[in-house]
RNA sequence: GGAAGGGUGUCCGAGUGGUCGAUGGAAACGGUCUUGAAAACCGUCGUGCCGGCAACGGUACCGUGGGUUCGAAUCCCACCCCUUCCGCCA
């Protein structure tokens, strides 16, 4: 949600980059529901304070006629206006909440995806010396994935994963928690990116997997609700989260946090679940797009001063991490229409695939300032005693199932193996290939 | 799931209808004292919203939502959460 005093600030700039995004809120409605709302409240607030003085004028004695009377009179006032109010703030929020995080300056204005920006493309594109296979042929050859059974007993878009390629996602896992675990690695990424930051590493967590309606819509992540899984109804206010960044940068809700606390800084490991609405027929074949996957997500929670760098040390750590495996890959900067609603800037990182011929998405870095802290009240108190709204930022480490799929298409052999990467091989027990 | 107890500010904790935004203690911050520190003493010390350039004024907030009342942290109802015991369970 963003600050109402910046709304009626700076109107006509809301209005223009809201419509940058993509998003159709009308910025006058709410300001003139927010001028009526304002008009009821200080009515209300009037005769409460008249209220006060009755109550103070009547303290301790047994309270006159007239003065019965008279708050009786000023009750009555008071639940006809604080109804209407009730109303007025009841569409007013609905508005607000309407309305998109600003893009910042170097989002590059667009209206689909199509307009994203290729930033820059780091490594060859894998050469090999045999046509290579896709991740899916070389699996179901050697029994790594098995869809038809996971289809039977689950539905589609769902998979046992097997064998050896259970132990690479380990083996990925573990190097991951070793990589943003290590100061002098996050010091060393600081440096080269010349960031006005700590080298506090990353606390690995296991969050929950599933989020109550209220605060999946605080974090702006429940919409669109058809790609959300709902469990437990009725009983149970309860979905199945589809990113650990909506149960982790939803942890610190109605809590105001130490200066010296921060920066806060996890690396969460969950399964994520998307019903993928919409989507049929799109990447059948495979695990690219599963309803049910696992992800290592990095979650930042910093003052705004140093917001924008804590998102450019994400976005390092992204690149360093998949240099680390070897896999070539593009930065794309991602444009007003597709950045999503709570952010301020959005990089994807798109790793190259050679058994589809093409780059694919596996990474997502988003900034998204103070815009979800602010319904979720999560603050920080400086050393001087300032509260502030924090400022979060969300970033994959590794999307499990994305990234192995990198990994067998880019690292496939002649016979239909795939060669460890050299950083993952002391934690696949040494082994070279499987 | 059953029984009992409980949710008050950064923390602990008092408060059962008006004198309570809330006693007291701790922590924190500033100061006095001290060679320095500790102790002691003095002072400061919640958040949001509305108005105001500001100083400040008003208002709301005692788990959440309703209700009773001229007036609610306090009484009533519903719900949520926590603790303990029992049951069940990885």
């Amino acid at each position: 949600m963003l600050d109402i005093q910046f709304i009626r600030d700076n109107s006509e700039l809301v209005a223009e980059k809201s419509k940058q995004k993509g998003y159709d809120v009308d910025i006058s409605q709410l300001l003139e529901l927010d001028g009526q709302r304002r008009t009821r409240l200080t009515q209300i607030e009037e005769l409460r304070a008249r209220r006060n003085t009755l109550n103070d004028e009547a303290k301790g004695q047994r309270p006159t006629d007239e003065q019965i009377a008279a708050g009786k009179q000023l009750k009555e006032e008071l639940v006809q206006l604080e109804t209407e109010l009730k109303g007025l703030e009841a569409h007013y929020d609905e508005l607000l909440k309407k309305v998109p995080n600003m893009p910042l300056e170097d989002v590059p204005v667009g209206v689909s995806e199509d307009e994203n920006v290729v930033a820059r493309t780091v490594g060859e594109k894998t050469h090999f010396d045999f046509t290579p296979k896709s991740h899916w042929e070389i699996a179901e050859a050697r029994d790594l994935i098995d869809k038809e059974r996971a289809t039977k007993v689950a539905g589609p878009r769902f998979a046992y994963i097997k064998g050896d390629l259970v132990r690479l996602q380990f083996a990925i896992i573990q190097f991951v928690l070793a990589t943003v675990g290590d100061e002098h690695i996050i010091q060393h990424l600081i440096e080269e990116n010349h960031l006005n930051l700590t080298a506090k590493p990353f606390m690995p967590v296991l969050p929950p997997a599933m989020i109550k309606t209220d605060v999946f819509a605080a974090m702006d992540r429940l919409e669109p609700r058809d790609d959300r899984y709902k469990v437990g109804e009725p009983e149970d206010d309860l979905w199945l989260q589809g990113s650990a960044e909506h149960t982790l940068g939803s942890m610190y809700k109605d809590e105001i946090l130490d200066a010296a606390q921060l920066p806060v800084r996890y690396i969460g490991y969950s399964s994520s679940f998307r019903r993928e609405a919409g989507t049929y027929g799109k990447d059948t074949e495979g695990i690219i797009r599963m309803h049910q996957f696992d992800k290592l997500e990095m979650e930042v929670f910093s003052t705004p001063e140093t917001g924008l760098d804590e998102h450019k040390l994400l976005c390092a750590i992204q690149e360093y991490l998949v240099q680390q495996l070897g896999l070539p890959y593009q930065v794309i900067q991602k444009c007003t229409a597709d950045i999503g609603k709570p952010n301020a800037r959005g990089i994807d990182l798109e790793v190259w695939m050679p058994g589809q011929d093409k780059y694919r998405e596996t990474h997502t870095a988003d900034y998204m300032t103070d815009y979800q802290t602010r319904r979720l009240k999560t603050r920080g108190r400086k050393a001087d005693g300032q509260i502030v709204l924090l400022h979060t930022n969300d970033a994959t480490a590794f999307a499990l199932g994305r990234i192995m799929v990198a990994v067998i298409e880019n690292f496939q052999t002649a016979d239909g193996h795939v060669k460890v990467p050299e950083v993952l091989q002391p934690y696949m027990g040494g082994s070279q290939e499987f």
